[in-house]
RNA sequence: GGGCGGAUAGCUCAGUUGGUUAGAGCGCCUGCCUUACAAGCAGGAUGUCGGGGGUUCGAGUCCCUCUCUGCCCACCA
């Protein structure tokens, strides 16, 4: 029995159970073949790491994405949003070694194939977690779509796209520098590298100009690469230093002897304007090592170590050698060394100190990938939203290096590509190919190096439709419509997917067999970019402050749906989200008061004998024609307007819903999540709760006919019914519940979430309506306010006199009036008694009559600050009134309203201080 | 070093192309257990819109400047 649902709403008692069902039913799963009618509206979940926990982050993406997509799906567009996960190499990698680290043991010492088999195990254990977390938040995606991108589907476009970079010559392997994690043992991309600002010394240090008893003075931050010194460079035009042009200095402690050259690069106002050259350990050295043809000298293992070239500093630990080569060199003449703050970069993922270090790597030739990309955003066929991001963007993709795809890693991707032992070529190649392509040798072993991570991700909008195959999934679902993610993973993920689609997809035809532009070579049309949750004082949630709110905990306290409204609520584009839990709070008790108008609803549903069945809605409006849709079982004619006249408040709540429904849908075009859940809520509280409900109650109560009280009864339900499908999007789980109960077990669909969302064409607005509605309403809130004054107790009613030139509409819903202001009497009157409590509006002066006198002091204060409000808003509008300048320019409209405002306030303001001067007559 | 954003009520934030009285939630004050809801109802207080200057008939909104504050990018040892 729907109408004995609980007194309070419990979100846990419901929620599990509709999380379970939409899985079980398969709800949200969308195939080719069904892609009929509507357009489509396609979209990745941007894949959470495996090893990932939900945080708030996630949630809010997800809340959002899920509001869109279920939107969507009651808008009728044929709507897939596609769950999965991520390998995440490094990250999980870490993990496990961790995890042999408290076994005592290490990966070397497993070995690769074990190590691998490790970790598939802790994917297979912990892998889920974040997807199953997922489940319980209720996001709508088809779950028989999940992937993993280290699938054989997936791992084989991974291989197809290398293969296929290589062979148009965009993948190259060579000798470069690159950043090098000592403690993962890997080159990182620059994007994996962050920069943080340290305090440390810049030495000067001391090198013996050959053939003379001097030394030249150089500064550097990082005395331990001098091994690896093989120039020193000063700027060509330096006078201080020209007579050393062409002369050589010898490295300290080792003796070997460098050149010193000249290089425009060099500013002679840093340090001493002398600076060593260490090609193998600098990025700026390495291009001057170019330029000038030095040798590069690699002085460090995998781990930062010194090795052989360091002569007696080998074995030491990179900070070490700096510390016993600054110790041995204090005293010497020259050495010096002084504060220096400088920005040093270290690894994403670990925190380590990177190190540029000259290795072998795989590079992607990015040019012509990016230029692809730069189009496609300017020519408009990829729109991203806040437009401010799209800037950020354009200036990245403009300075962009190549990237360095290699990993050395165990858990990714590992690269197509083997090594020859005859002619030790590369063979590239999408199988392991039996012998060598350059001598048929077949002494081939493959490469140890896996692929960067973002490698594989940058091909999901094609891979987890099929591609390379030209499956109906790919014809059908590519591109997707929207992607939906935060601004870190911008250029990580973002900008390689618009490359990577935008370079592969061209010459993948369309379905009807035409070549493919850029325009349909896109991975996605749009990228909106979300905001950043922070914690309540607005500071970062990170796991060291210990401010991480942990978004399972929230929803378990508050209900799912209280945190989506919250997040939704305060979603508005560009700023920061800072999560506080008391508007939490606000949301669930708004949940509550979802479900206690739904109690109303049913209790007074139980008191109609022939129930109101509303029909199924099919064209999608909220109400095209409410006497057509809505049929009264059992009644004579049928609908709702046979059951009587709409009153006043029907119209009014019809304009109003319709209004709300017209809001709602073009907020949610323009992502503006807040506005849309502001609207549903000041309508479902603050006009249909606060209002309608009140006056539906007494009609129900003490209608004058019976079909008046069904009337009262049948709009609030259609209007409650529309209401439920316009915030099943933001609060799916209530709705859904609630949803059920209404139909009490015979819903004209198995989910609210497979119904047509509410549209508006504004045909229901009715300005006359709202306005009426809008002088009933100020005269009950004047009553009020005016019995507040006078200290009238709650409940009691009292006479109240009422002095307008038009009584109509208070004639017409006096019952209305005396109800939900507590009026005995309403008297209308020439003009209102001195000494009364009493309210001046523009278009009626009230009073309540009560002996009790009121609280003169205050009402006087109160009725200052009135007039002086007042009377600086007259004046002001005097003042523009009587300027010709604002008379001639100012836009008609803008001129009546000041007008009719100003003529409202000639009569008001003398009437508020004739109540003033008769509280002063009465002392 | 370059770029982007923010500063509005005690707190967290809205405020469309400049236009009449700057809003919301939470908090605060007062009164109510009114048979949907005390997670509620009703009433109420609170702002020189960061400072200064300018454009305009009119500026929270546009321009300049200053102060404070976030964030991103960056190979100067």
């Amino acid at each position: 029995m729907p109408h004995e649902l609980p007194k309070a709403y419990d979100p846990a008692a419901i929620e599990e159970k509709w999380a379970a069902y939409w899985v079980e039913q398969n709800l949200f799963h969308a195939s080719a073949a069904d892609a009929t009618a509507g357009r489509n509206f396609t979209l990745l979940l941007p894949p959470p790491n495996v090893t990932g926990r939900l945080h708030m982050g996630h949630m809010l993406e997800q809340t959002e994405i899920d509001i869109l997509i279920r939107w969507h799906r009651m808008r009728g567009d044929h709507t897939l949003w596609v769950p999965g996960t991520d390998h995440a190499g490094i990250a999980t990698q870490l993990m496990v070694e961790r995890q042999l680290a408290e076994e005592k043991t290490t990966r070397q010492q497993l070995g690769r194939e074990a190590f691998l088999e490790r970790v598939w195990q802790w994917k297979k254990e912990y892998g889920g977690a974040i997807l199953e977390q997922m489940k319980r938040l209720g996001v709508s995606v088809d779950w028989s779509r999940e992937y993993f991108t280290m699938d054989a589907g997936l791992s084989r476009a991974v291989r197809e796209a290398f293969v296929r970079l290589h062979e148009q010559g965009l993948i190259y392997r060579g000798a470069y520098i690159v950043n090098w994690c000592p403690r993962c043992q890997t080159a990182i991309s620059d994007l994996e590298v962050f920069h943080e600002e340290q305090h440390g010394k810049l030495y000067t240090i001391p090198y013996a100009i050959v053939g003379t008893d001097d030394s030249l003075l150089v500064a550097t931050t990082r005395p331990e690469t001098m091994f690896g010194d093989t120039a020193i460079a000063v700027h060509p035009d330096d006078e201080r230093y020209r007579h050393l042009h062409g002369k050589s200095v010898r490295v300290p402690f080792l003796g070997r002897q460098i050149p010193i050259i000249t290089d425009a690069w060099v500013s002679p106002e840093f340090g001493t304007g002398a600076v060593k050259i260490t090609p193998a350990h600098d990025p700026n050295d390495y291009a001057m090592g170019q330029r000038h043809q030095l040798p590069a000298i690699n002085i460090m293992d995998e781990t930062a170590h010194l090795n052989q070239a360091a002569g007696s500093f080998a074995g030491l630990d990179r900070y070490a050698a700096r510390k016993r080569i600054v110790t041995e060199l204090e005293g010497q003449p020259g050495f010096s060394a002084r504060d220096h703050t400088n920005a040093i970069g270290k690894c994403d993922r670990c925190k380590t100190v990177v190190e540029p270090r000259l290795s072998m790597q795989w590079f992607i030739r990015i040019q012509p990938l990016a230029d692809k990309a730069i189009a496609a955003v300017a020519e408009g066929h990829i729109r991203i939203t806040p437009e401010q991001y799209r800037k950020t963007y354009d200036e990245w993709m403009r300075n962009i290096h190549d990237w360095c795809i290699s990993r050395q890693l165990w858990w990714g991707h590992r690269i197509p590509a083997w090594h020859c032992g005859g002619c030790s070529k590369v063979t590239v190649a999408r199988e392991t190919p039996t012998a060598c392509a350059h001598c048929n040798s077949t002494a081939l072993t493959q490469e140890t190096d896996v692929l960067d991570t973002w490698f594989s991700s940058g091909l999901l909008p094609m891979s987890v439709f099929g591609w390379p195959e030209a499956t109906p999934d790919l014809a059908t679902f590519y591109p997707t419509e929207l992607l939906v993610t935060g601004f870190d993973i911008l250029f990580f993920w973002v900008a390689r997917m618009i490359m990577l689609g935008c370079h592969f997809m061209l010459d993948v035809p369309m379905p009807d067999g035409t070549p493919r532009t850029l325009k349909d070579a896109v991975p996605f049309r749009e990228v909106y970019i979300h905001a950043l949750v922070r914690d309540a004082d607005r500071q970062k949630m990170s796991k060291t402050k210990g401010n991480v709110v942990d978004p399972i905990a929230i929803v378990q306290r508050y209900g799912t749906d209280a945190v989506r409204f919250t997040l939704a609520s305060m979603a508005s584009p560009g700023t920061d989200i800072a999560f506080s839990e008391a508007r939490t709070e606000g949301y669930r008790a708004f949940a509550n008061k979802i479900w206690n108008a739904a109690r109303f609803l049913f209790m007074q549903r139980e008191r109609f004998l022939s129930e109101a069945e509303p029909d199924r809605n099919s064209s999608g409006d909220f109400l095209p024609a409410p006497h057509k849709e809505w049929r009264v079982p059992g009644s004579a004619a049928g609908t709702v307007a046979s059951a009587g006249e709409l009153r006043l408040e029907d119209r009014w709540i019809f304009s109003r819903l319709d209004r709300t429904v017209n809001a709602v849908n073009t907020a949610l075009e323009n992502y503006r999540f807040d506005d849309a859940a502001n609207a549903i809520y000041q309508f479902f509280w603050g006009d249909l709760c606060d209002w309608y409900l009140e006056m539906a109650k007494l009609r129900i109560d003490k209608a004058e006919s019976d079909n008046d009280r069904l009337l009262s009864y049948m709009v609030f339900s259609m209007i409650f019914e529309s209401s439920l499908r316009l915030l099943s999007p933001f609060m799916p789980f209530i709705t859904e519940e609630i949803w059920h109960a209404f139909y009490d077990g015979r819903p004209p669909a198995s989910s609210i979430a497979l119904m047509p969302y509410p549209v508006s064409a504004m045909t229901h607005v009715d300005d006359a309506g709202e306005a009426e509605m809008m002088l009933l309403q100020s005269l009950i809130v004047a009553i009020r306010g005016a019995r507040k004054d006078a200290g009238v107790p709650e409940r009691e009613a009292v006479p109240v006199l009422l002095c307008t030139a038009d009584v109509s509409v208070f004639q017409q819903n006096l019952s209305i009036i005396q109800h939900l202001a507590r009026v005995s009497t309403l008297e209308l009157v020439e003009k209102l008694p001195e000494g009364l409590a009493h309210r001046a509006t523009p278009s009626f002066d009230v009073a309540v009559v009560y002996e009790k006198q009121l609280d003169a002091k205050a009402e006087r204060e109160r009725l200052t600050k009135e007039i002086a409000r007042m009377e600086k808003e007259k004046e002001n509008g005097d003042r523009q009134l009587s300027n010709d300048a604002f008379l001639a320019k100012a836009p008609a409209s803008v001129v009546d309203g000041l007008r009719r405002r100003n003529a409202e306030l000639s009569t008001l303001i003398p009437r508020t201080r004739a109540a003033f001067d008769a509280l002063d007559s009465k002392g």
